[in-house]
DNA sequence: CCAAAAGCAAGTATAAATACCTGTATAAAA
DNA sequence: TTTTATACAGGTATTTATACTTGCTTTTGG
C-alpha cells in the first residue's frame, strides 16, 4: 500500500476547517493528522507529536489571541525554521500579489485562494509533496512582478501601543472627536491629542485615515 | 422513506462552499440541491427552478459584483419577499450583535457564526425546518439587547457615490490631505472639501474615520 | 539606590477638516 | 421648451486635528 500524504490544517473558522477536512477525506491517499484553530500552539504541539504532517495548510489570516497576534505569516516563518521538511501551503481569502510574494519569500511552498476548486487543492497537496513546490499561474505572476522589490510584512512590525493608546485608537475609529474621547476617559482634550500624536508617530500615519487603516489591518478594532 | 430536507448554499468562497456541502452530505436526511457563489442570480434561478430548497444557508458577506453590491442582507430581504416559505440561515464570520438583530428583523430564521461546530449547523437546519426558527443563546442575547433600538443596515442604504466622490474617497483613505487631493485631481481645495462634505452626508459619517470604515466595509478601497 | 526611560497629562500655535452656502453646466422629466 | 434634479466647482466661518513642548509619575536596569 502506498503511503498516504499526511496533512495538517491550521484555520480558525471551525466550519471551514471541518469542511476542508471533509473534502480531503474524499481522497484515499490523503490523511489529515493534525488540526488547529490558532497559530500559537502549532509549533509546540508538533514538537511533542510523534507524527509530523507532510503538508501544512495554513490560513493566512489567523486571529490574534488577546494582544499578541500570531499570523499565518509568522507561523510560516516558524515552520520553515523548526520543521524545514514540512511543506507549507498558504490558504488566503484574498489574491494580493504583495502577500503572495512575501509568503513565498519567507518559506511557503504554495499559495491557494479560498475560492479554489477542491481538485486544485488536491493537486496542490500532491504536487507540493512530490515536487516540493506548487506554484500555479497566479502565484508565478505575483512572484515575477515582485522579484527585486522588497516585500512588505502583512502585519507591520507590531508597534506596541500602550493600553491607553489602544483605548484612544478604538474610540477614534468609532468616529469620536478628541473632546468626546476626553469626556469618556475623564482626561483633557489636550491629553487625548497627545495620545493621538503618539499614535500617529508609532503607526507611521499622517492622519486619522491612516490610524483607522492601521487599526483594521491589525485587527485592533472590530470591523 | 422520510423526506430529506433540501438545502441551498450561497457562499462565495468555493472551498468553503464545497466544504459545507461535504459536511452536510454526511447526514442522510439532508440534501444540497442548490448552490451559488453570488447573490445576484439566486432569486432569478430559484424562480426558474422546479425544486425550491427548504433551507437556505446564506453567507452574510457576499462580494459585490463590479459596482453593485448584493449582500447576504439584501438576499435575505429578497428571499423573504419572493419565497416566504424558505427558511434562511445566515452564516457569518463575525459575531456582531447589531448584525444579528438586523438580520433577524429583516427575515432571517437563524444566525450561525462560521466558527460553529458542524453538529450545530445540522441542528440549526433541522430545527429551522421543523420549528421555523433556530435561535441559539448568542442570537437570543443579541435580539434581547437590541429590541427597541432601531437596527442599522450592514451595507448602509447603498448610498451611490459618484465617480468623483469615489475618487476622492480613495485618496482620503490613502491619507492624502484635501490640498493634495486637489492637486492630484486639478481642482480647488474648496471643491475637494465639497466632495468630502457630500461623502460624509451620503455615508452618514462624522469624520474621516467614518469614511475609511465605510470604504473598507464596502470594499471600495484595497485593504 | 539612583539614573534613565517611558507612560501619562496638559498647554500653545498652526494646519486641516467640517458646516454651511452659492453658482454653473448637464441631463432627464413635464 | 421649461422645469427639476444633480454632479461638480468654488467660497467663508467655525471646529477639530496635528505639531511641538513641558512637567509629573512609574518602571527598569545598572
Amino acid at each position: 500500500m502506498k503511503k498516504k500524504i499526511t496533512i495538517g490544517l491550521v484555520e480558525d473558522q471551525l466550519l471551514f476547517r471541518n469542511g476542508i477536512h471533509a473534502i480531503l477525506s474524499g481522497w484515499e491517499d490523503l490523511e489529515v493528522i493534525y488540526e488547529s484553530g490558532d497559530g500559537y500552539s502549532v509549533i509546540e504541539s508538533l514538537q511533542k507529536s510523534a507524527r509530523i504532517p507532510d503538508v501544512m495548510l495554513v490560513d493566512l489570516s489567523l486571529p490574534p489571541n488577546g494582544d499578541k497576534p500570531y499570523s499565518g505569516e509568522q507561523l510560516t516563518i516558524d515552520l520553515a525554521d523548526c520543521f524545514p521538511e514540512v511543506k507549507v501551503l498558504i490558504l488566503s481569502a484574498h489574491q494580493d500579489e504583495k502577500f503572495i510574494a512575501r509568503l513565498i519569500e519567507i518559506g511557503a511552498h504554495g499559495y491557494l485562494v479560498k475560492d479554489s476548486d477542491p481538485v486544485e487543492v488536491y493537486q496542490a497537496i500532491t504536487t507540493v509533496y512530490e515536487k516540493g513546490a506548487y506554484i500555479n499561474h497566479m502565484t508565478l505572476m505575483a512572484i515575477q512582478r515582485n522579484i527585486g522589490k522588497r516585500t512588505q510584512s502583512i502585519l507591520q512590525p507590531t508597534s506596541d501601543l500602550t493600553s491607553r493608546e489602544l483605548e484612544v485608537l478604538g474610540l477614534v475609529c468609532q468616529q469620536y472627536t478628541a473632546e468626546e474621547i476626553g469626556e469618556k476617559l475623564f482626561i483633557s482634550v489636550k491629553t487625548v491629542n497627545g495620545h493621538r500624536a503618539n499614535l500617529l508617530l508609532k503607526t507611521g500615519s499622517r492622519n486619522v485615515a491612516g490610524l483607522v487603516m492601521y487599526a483594521l489591518r491589525n485587527e485592533l478594532v472590530k470591523f
